[in-house]
DNA sequence: ATAAGGCCCTGACCGC
DNA sequence: TGCGGTCAGGGCCTTA
């Protein structure tokens, strides 16, 4: 599940292995990941064009074309990018292929079928809904307080809002909501202004530590240099059901919020 | 405006 | 071994 410290790792990785390369051609394996424009116009308008930017909004990758078009990836649950040299075959849930001029070629696999590709010369009709970027300058405590206040909703499904903060998941809210010691079942109203405070930073700690990390690698995912990242060995509370917390000895306890599974210490968090 | 639930998908897992 | 059933989960859509 990748989440901002995997994507922002993804723009890392994919920049050294696309930047200057230029598509030859493409194929379009299942049309529904292509959510704008329709597929052959899709493939019409990348052919010929050449890889030169490469930014990250919330858990969005943005692949700048020398066309001024953006390849716009999102990942979802199971996508994954990878530059395989042409002699890698694409396999059943290989859904895009774009051949590059340096002889390799850009594939998109994702089992679930979960994940969109958008090619557009805007943006914002993709991005416009999301809320500020949590490391940047416009993340700020009085922000966030006000974009909880009056919320009834669970703080921890409040995280999971991309329009209210972009780039957290199911992994990252756990671990901020631990690390904040704030019972995630709590309606994010409630918080008070040194609680908002706390899980702002907690929120911006958890992400910074996931990046240096090169994010968490849960089941087979890894990006697109193949080495998996190590946050997952630094988890507090994500999946670890029953186990001591780390901070008091209590098992970690398992919950369900807002559809999401949702961890966390009974004793600690309050 | 907010909250809650369904939907898309398929591999992994479970019980028989 | 095989099979049916259940689950996970990000973002979007519908409903209340």
């Amino acid at each position: 599940m990748p989440e901002l410290p995997e994507v922002e790792t993804y723009v890392r990785e994919l920049r050294p292995r696309l930047a200057g390369k230029r598509v030859t051609a493409g194929h379009v394996y299942w049309p529904r990941i292509i959510a704008q424009p329709e597929p052959a116009l899709f493939l019409e308008r990348i052919q010929g064009r050449r890889f030169d930017t490469f930014r990250r909004r919330g858990k969005y990758m943005l692949l700048g074309l020398d066309s001024g078009d953006s390849l716009i990836v999102h990942l979802r649950m199971t996508g994954a990018v990878r530059i395989h040299p042409a002699s890698i075959a694409a396999d059943k849930h290989t859904h895009l292929v774009l051949d590059l001029d340096s002889g390799e070629r850009f594939h998109y696999r994702d089992p679930r079928k979960f994940g969109r590709i958008w090619l557009t010369a805007d943006t914002a009709p993709v991005l416009h809904k999301l809320g500020p970027e949590p490391l940047g300058p416009d993340f700020t405590p009085a922000g966030f307080g006000q974009r909880l206040s009056g919320r009834r909703a669970s703080i921890k499904a409040l995280l999971l809002d991309q329009t209210i903060l972009a780039g957290v998941g199911n992994i990252y809210a756990d671990e901020a909501l631990f690390l904040a010691r704030i019972d995630p079942r709590r309606p994010g109203g409630e918080l008070s202004a040194a609680e908002v405070d706390a899980l702002h930073g907690a929120v911006r700690a958890v992400l910074q530590a996931g990046i240096e990390q090169r994010g968490s690698s849960l089941q087979d995912y890894a990006p697109p240099g193949g080495e998996k990242g190590s946050f997952q060995e630094k988890h507090q509370v994500f999946r670890r059901t029953g186990q001591p917390c780390f901070h008091c000895g209590a098992p970690i306890q398992r919950t369900v919020l807002a559809q999401r599974s949702t961890h966390f210490c009974p004793a600690c968090q309050k």
